[in-house]
DNA sequence: GCCATGACGGAGC
DNA sequence: TGCTCCGCCATGG
């Protein structure tokens, strides 16, 4: 699980009031392309790690969830609501603005 | 060891 | 904007 903990380290270094996608977190941690195993490893962690994966939504900008979290979006759109993340109607978030970036250090979104 | 599934992402229609 | 299909890797039966 080593190569998982740069994916948690990601993940807990995420701010308070912003939120970041699967994606970006799996760049972040050296996994390019590979969201999927970010939302996986999060799922068999989270309930044993102290780490905001509340703050870990998908590219859609919408909280993702299981039929086996049974009720835990409703948690986690609570937490992101009380950091002072707006949702819209459909249930989904301003990425553009919540979106968590790095201050500066190598990625650039475009030029 | 193989098969099916999954907190996703991006491209295509 | 919304839905569908494909790809990638790890886990569980």
């Amino acid at each position: 699980m080593s190569k998982y903990d740069a994916i948690y380290a990601i993940v807990r270094e995420i701010p308070y009031g912003q939120v970041a996608t699967y994606g970006q977190v799996a760049d972040l941690a050296n996994l390019p392309g590979h969201a999927r195993l970010v939302g996986y490893a999060l799922f068999r962690v989270a309930p044993d790690a102290d780490i905001p994966w509340h703050r870990v939504i998908n590219a859609k900008g919408e909280v993702s969830e299981s039929p086996v979290r049974y009720g835990s979006d409703h948690l986690q759109r609570s937490l992101l609501e009380a950091e002072g993340v707006q949702f819209n109607a459909k249930g989904r978030v301003n990425l553009s603005r919540y979106r968590w970036q790095k201050p500066y250090d190598h990625e650039t979104p475009d030029s």
